[in-house]
DNA sequence: ATTATCTCGATTGATATAGTGAGGATAGTG
DNA sequence: CACTATCCTCACTATATCAATCGAGATAAT
């Protein structure tokens, strides 16, 4: 059970252009640069999350990328969704086929489906509006504790 | 996020070993044919499972498997944890080394942490007992309907 | 016109997953 | 004791997924 890496490069991507809060667009070797992600692999993360609608861009010179939205109104859900798609723990049948399902097939459906509510309870209340603010309330303390 | 096939074949296995709660040894190609499980790869996972102490096993003609301990005894977590180790939704460094720690880095350690919690609330507290309960719950359900 | 940037599908290499094979060890049975 | 059904172990393969890159094109500022 990891999150992907290509999942941690969006949300951080998406975090990046959340502190920024810029007008602006960023540059992809430029959020790439801030966070570590390898640039051309960034590039396409961003286009997807362009395609989901949580990121804007600009092309040509001076073009870049930023949010399409207020950071308060993406939750880390979103992002999450449009990554690696709908949340789901246990493989359900793609093919809508139904299974004739074995003994203790139903129980841990419903298990599966309580996990998966409460991650969501989680990831769906958690904007980039709260990463940024819990990101500057740990830089301010810091800077309190080098100049004691 | 995927849980993946392996874990849930060993979930349908101590599954089926606590609705059966048998003293006697259940066979590897029963459980297979009960649970719909390729018998070779189960042998597999039931010895993983015996390595973690969650099943025993009996050799030899009329051997096979049973719980090493009561379903109440064994919760959803532990099988998880045995199969596929401890439970992280973010990658951490395995090799120790502190890496240099980008923008947001603390801000989303914290999250997969909230997230880690409320899965373990939910899988820790999740016994095999309580999963052959529903099982048994949703069968007399059914037997109902089919009587009227 | 030039150049810096995004756009997008194809491709590659590494890694993880799912499953199989072959031979060995063990315990009941006749 | 010999036989056989079962578990035990480790190595192996095929396939899928992930991570990342390439290359050619479109677009906008200067």
């Amino acid at each position: 059970m990891q999150i992907s890496k290509k999942c941690q490069y969006a949300l951080k991507a998406v975090f990046e252009l959340a502190m920024r809060d810029s007008v602006k667009p960023v540059k992809v070797y430029v959020i790439a640069g801030a966070q570590n992600i390898p640039p051309r692999f960034l590039e396409v993360i961003l286009n997807q999350l362009r395609h989901c609608g949580l990121v804007e861009s600009q092309r040509g010179k001076e073009g870049g990328y930023r949010l399409a939205r207020h950071a308060q109104d993406i939750t880390v859900s979103e992002v999450l969704q449009c990554i690696q798609g709908p949340m789901t723990m246990a493989a359900d049948s793609a093919d809508g086929i139904e299974k004739p399902a074995f003994p203790g097939d139903e129980a841990f459906k419903e298990l599966w489906q309580e996990v998966n509510n409460v991650i969501c309870e989680v990831c769906d209340t958690r904007t980039f509006a709260d990463l940024v603010a819990f990101e500057k309330a740990r830089r301010d303390k810091c800077a309190l504790n080098y100049s004691i």
